[in-house]
DNA sequence: ATTGTATTGTCCACAGATGTACAAAATAAT
DNA sequence: ATTATTTTGTACATCTGTGGACAATACAAT
């Protein structure tokens, strides 16, 4: 029973992934979000608690859609090398398609908000860390798989290519041709040497 | 003749580029920026114009200390790897030793500000292009001297140099340990073929 | 139809920000 | 000392942003 909300929270935290996504954390206001939404800002705080509490949920639906999920799925048995040169070449295709060219989420917060802010800088901070630790434990399953060398430094060849995949999310912003992006990245690939040329994953 | 100005410019051209540094371009109001500075508003305006002009000022300022600036001044006769390597350590260093955890100053305004702001962000995306420009026209003098292989494809591997520099200011914000950025970044550039032991400039 | 309940629209008080206008103050030159 | 000149301080008008208070509204259940 009680009035019904008459507009699709879903969508609405979808649309305001994509405000932050363009326009960023800061000037991701209260009002300007609830304009967007044309929802007066009465019904924001009743739907969504809070600014931060929105952004969290935002972010995560950002996750559910962003080019490195692949990594977050795979198991142990992945092949190391198609599964990271696919990975990179669906971030370079989706960074250069990007109309907008808006680069990653989760790197623009970072590079917005850390250190400065507590609440939501703290958690991309984490986001990035994960993803360091998700990477260092494919190429540890990698290395007991012998796809790569005993003697690598699984810490840092996976904090080189989290650094990789964080560089191109802001250079994207600037160098708009999927092509260079894509030259300079699997150079860098190859040079790390977790390039492959088969395209499956 | 005339009343004099009783602060120094110079130094408040300093402050701001740290105060931006430190908590972006948004976040840098001209009434923070004043009250940092100990001026009013008045004082403010009256002395540089407007927002935009001051944050150029403080823009040129950080290019006058950044860990690249021997990039810009290299010759064509500097041996490229002990350049690279050496510019790379000193990246390492200074984002590790900044108690802050600042990272760079103008990728941090090109994630914040491309492609949503016209003047600054502009600005911000023109420096990024000129140091991509800069290290093409090193790896060409480079090549030129014998340094490096005739068959590199030389663009390219300047924006895998350039992004390669880009990650590691985001990724300082959140690794802090310097010697971490610097094990994968010696592990990139060791892949790209332009890691030199050799310490000195 | 009445009641209960949750959403929505409107209003408020306040704080921050911008850029301009103009008077007050401080100095150098005459 | 007076004047010219420049900086400073204060004020103004306007705009954006925040979060809460409260009444109006819309619907479901009885």
């Amino acid at each position: 029973m009680g009035r019904p909300v008459k507009f699709d929270k879903d969508q609405a935290v979808e649309t305001v992934m994509n405000e932050i996504w363009h326009h960023g954390f800061d000037r991701s206001s209260v009002k300007a979000l609830s304009e967007k939404l044309n929802i007066t800002r009465s019904s924001f705080y009743n739907a969504f608690g809070s600014r931060d509490e929105l952004f969290q949920r935002a972010i995560e639906r950002y996750f559910a859609q962003a080019p490195d999920r692949p990594l977050h799925r795979a198991t142990p048995q992945t092949p190391i090398r198609p599964l990271i040169t696919n990975v990179f070449r669906e971030i370079c295709r989706s960074r250069a398609k990007d109309p907008d060219g808006r680069g990653c989420l989760v790197v623009n917060g970072v590079a917005e908000l850390c250190p400065i802010e507590d609440q939501i800088g703290a958690l991309l901070a984490n986001a990035l860390m994960g993803s360091i630790q998700c990477i260092t434990q494919l190429l540890e399953w990698a290395r007991a798989q012998g796809e790569i060398s005993d003697d690598v430094d699984v810490p840092s060849l996976a904090l080189a290519v989290q650094n990789l995949m964080v560089g191109l999310s802001v250079v994207s912003k600037v160098i708009r041709e999927e092509d260079a992006l894509w030259a300079a990245t699997a150079l860098t690939l190859k040079g790390l040497d977790l390039y492959s040329e088969e395209t499956d994953a």
